[in-house]
DNA sequence: CTTTGTGCTTCGAAATTTGCAGCACTCATT
DNA sequence: AATGAGTGCTGCAAATTTCGAAGCACAAAG
């Protein structure tokens, strides 16, 4: 679009910090791109930017436009995604950011039963933890964002809220496999490895044992599940992980126990879009499928919380 | 503004419904005018207008731009006024829609009282009944509407509601000004003045007469309270208002007698927004204080139902 | 003191936009 | 049927805007 292109580069300067190296990104020689920044600071009425020895930074007002630039950014997509759906093709696209733990199983299979009914329709999937996926809606980055245990509930919209128990992760043949439930107590006398703390598990894992004598003595610490899952069958080891990110029933090297909630709160899966935005025609029947899909999950595992929209 | 040159274009073209009209109100010709926006729907994707014989007409894609487009400019004025506000210098402007009742005390005295604190800031009135009004607040043409009644509550947000009675409006020495308070049959036995049907208080009278076996009949009806204010001195009839358009107490021709609620339904003083949409600061602060205004009117008169932001 | 990197300016060239005139078409009027 | 006024659209040359290459002044780093 041109009428937008202008502000797609100041977009672009904010980003790159320095008139010069923004150019460069968008092949443009400095000089055009450092009047159209002028121009449009004389336009607007002020300055936008506050010129360093070393480059240029958003001043204060900068920060407000480039919010309003992303947001109209955004809503251009949007009116164009209502437009090719009022003319039936059924085109868009839908960004989402989402914890690791729908990573395996869930997204992929909900994706997939979205694209085969609309086949025009493409994704973008981006692990995140819950501080970076909140960062991502605000910067208009994803539609939306399925997280556990966001931290700021309240500058967003919230879709729907899940419960889900944390589970113990061990190999087939662990002394705690025997047991139906397990207590945190009892893993943690294992050799135990736990993800870092910007995961929404690590933060409720150190709120149970913050009021326990027995403290928290990771082997390993690291943000792959998927090295827990592989670590856990190599010695006595306990990992955790909420169940929509495992195979419940039908692992063959793994078992799986739900920890006491008295022990270990329930984490919160929550999914989210920025406040007040309309969403594209694809995102929001995406976001409906999500609810609909979590509202059906097996019964003991999951309780409803709450439901808008 | 360079950038949206090409979207206001687009919206005069809408309005005048052909593009040679449009090229003359914007002072181009209608060639480049033309080129501009076939370019626009290249770029777009899909044609916005469909072209008749007698010119174009805004096709359904069309009608969502054109909401966008309005929506994108008052938020660029959004945004220049927060950032005209943090750089202390309060500018902005204001523009309201309001019923007639509001024109002759209320609105005067807020405005001047706000422009006494922030000499920047001007002031767009335009007066309205309530459908024109809430037809204003969608096409973006006013940023608030204050008037009685609204048709479509549902489709804004709704900042404060005021209940006031509907008073009867008569000469000094009119038989009816011996008694405190009337009964709209009282008031129908004499000749009597009412608004056309697009005005609120038409509405409640309406409602009021169809649970009556006496009729309406007034002698004339008229959309100015300036011409009712005065044929209730030429012979004894009667005429309608809300207080909050009546000098009640400082009138020396004519006296102001309410009506019974129970004959009468109260009008409900509605101030609104457009649903989801951030005003500039001086429109915000101007809302503030016009529910602050609306809330300390005398309390025999009013009463308050509902309060937010 | 040199080097590197920055924002900014100048000026001729390139690209884009504009205006004029005219075409093809539809509709209302004669 | 003829006419005229209205419409959207299109070549083409002129006007306007934008761009790119080079260079300047300045500040921080080496």
């Amino acid at each position: 679009m041109k009428h937008i292109q202008t502000l797609l580069l100041i977009e672009a300067v904010a980003k790159a910090g320095s008139i010069r190296k923004a150019a460069e990104d968008m092949n443009i020689t400095s000089s055009a791109l450092n009047r159209r920044i002028q121009n449009f600071e004389e336009e607007f009425g002020a300055p936008i930017f506050e010129r360093l020895p070393r480059g240029v930074r958003l001043n204060p007002a900068g920060e407000l436009l480039i919010q309003h630039i992303r947001g109209q950014i955004a809503e251009l997509d949007r009116v164009r995604s209502q437009v090719a759906d009022l003319s039936g093709l059924r085109r868009g696209h839908v960004s989402i950011a989402c914890s690791q733990a729908l990573q395996p199983y869930f997204m992929p299979a909900e994706i997939a039963a979205y694209r085969a009914e609309h086949p025009g329709v493409s994704f973008s999937v981006h692990v995140r933890d819950r501080d970076a996926a909140e960062e991502d809606l605000r910067a208009y980055k994803s539609d939306l964002a399925l997280v556990f245990e966001p931290t700021h509930l309240g500058e967003f919209d919230v879709l729907l809220t899940l419960e889900q128990p944390v589970y113990a992760v061990m190999a087939k043949g662990h002394p705690l496999a025997t047991k139906e439930t397990l207590r945190l107590r009892d893993c943690l006398d294992f050799p135990h490895v736990v993800p870092p703390k910007r995961i929404g598990i690590r933060y409720l894992l150190d709120l149970a044992v913050a009021n326990m004598s027995q403290k928290m003595q990771p082997v390993a610490e690291a943000d792959s599940f998927e090295f827990m899952r592989h670590y856990v069958q190599q010695e006595q080891a306990v990992g955790f992980q909420f169940p929509i990110g495992l195979n419940l029933k039908g692992d063959d090297r793994l078992v799986f126990r739900p920890l006491q909630k008295r022990d270990v709160a329930h984490g919160n899966l929550t999914l989210m879009q920025m406040r007040g935005r309309t969403l594209s025609v694809a995102s929001a029947r995406f976001a409906n499928q999500l609810a609909a899909a979590l509202n059906n999950l097996p019964g003991e595992l999951v309780r409803l919380d709450l439901k808008s929209n």
